[in-house]
DNA sequence: TTCACTGCAAATGATTTGCAAAGCA
DNA sequence: TGCTTTGCAAATCATTTGCAGTGAA
């Protein structure tokens, strides 16, 4: 259903930024770019977009989910989110923010307030930051 | 908690903290609490855990340190920290605190300053927040 | 004695990889 | 065309589980 008519150029866009990131624009890699970055900010895990593919009509091979998903972080199209011991998460807000986790559900939320982190103490010599992560663990309780 | 009269009587007083939690005191479950708790805070993934077991002369099964680790978490006496998706860390410290974590080296080392996270919103209704995590990751470049 | 706990090995679930076939430049 | 990428299935890796034997109370 995704497929095409929904945003005209859309095809064209998501080659050239697979371009742009230094990926072949593969049928695969466009699909599921499409999927990812086509509808606002999403969190994904590499089974729901193999789920999605699925159902789009198109389906790919889940080795090549995970291919990807990796391709593009590497890329520096989607964030990584660790979250869980068990599954990966990826967003396509690749921006600096912060996440609340929905333990019961396994559902990942942008936090979209700014947040502050204050009085951290300086690395470790012969490090640096790399990133700072946050994340507000809830439950329904 | 951890004060008082730390080093001796150790077994007993390892065999009463388990207790205290819970726990049935067995030979193997002692071991591993001695381990974890008699040389200050730590953090230990299962594998180092067993891994040490088997040095101290007293093996355990893999499965036994496996099922030990989140017994302990969950009488509270651990913490899980999530900062990898293919391993799980366990924290003996069990205070609200961050950690730096080193991406090259795998490593978490506890951030002792009071860190302050200021700016979130208010969680989702019908949850309520259950942590707030802090992760700063480090990179020797 | 009883029942929780342990150990092993097999089961699981997420992720990865090897290699032949297929697709992009 | 040549070199990348895909797809499948088998391989891995950390972790969990089933079940018979062991040990704490």
């Amino acid at each position: 259903m995704a497929n095409g008519k929904r945003a005209q150029g859309g095809t064209a866009r998501i080659s050239e930024r697979l371009r742009a990131a230094g990926l072949r624009p593969t049928q695969q890699r466009r699909l599921l770019a499409e999927l990812l970055f086509q509808h606002g900010h999403r969190h994904v895990t590499a089974e729901l977009l193999h789920l999605e593919a699925k159902e789009a009509g198109y389906p790919v091979s889940l080795a090549t989910v995970y291919n990807a998903l990796h391709q593009f972080t590497d890329a520096g199209l989607l964030q990584q989110v660790i979250v869980e011991p068990s599954q990966s998460y990826f967003d396509t807000n690749i921006d600096s923010h912060q996440h609340f986790y929905d333990e019961d559900e396994g559902r990942l939320t942008d936090i979209s307030a700014a947040v502050c982190v204050s009085g951290l103490p300086q690395p470790p010599k012969g490090t640096k930051v790399q990133r700072v992560d946050v994340v507000v663990r809830i439950r329904r309780s």
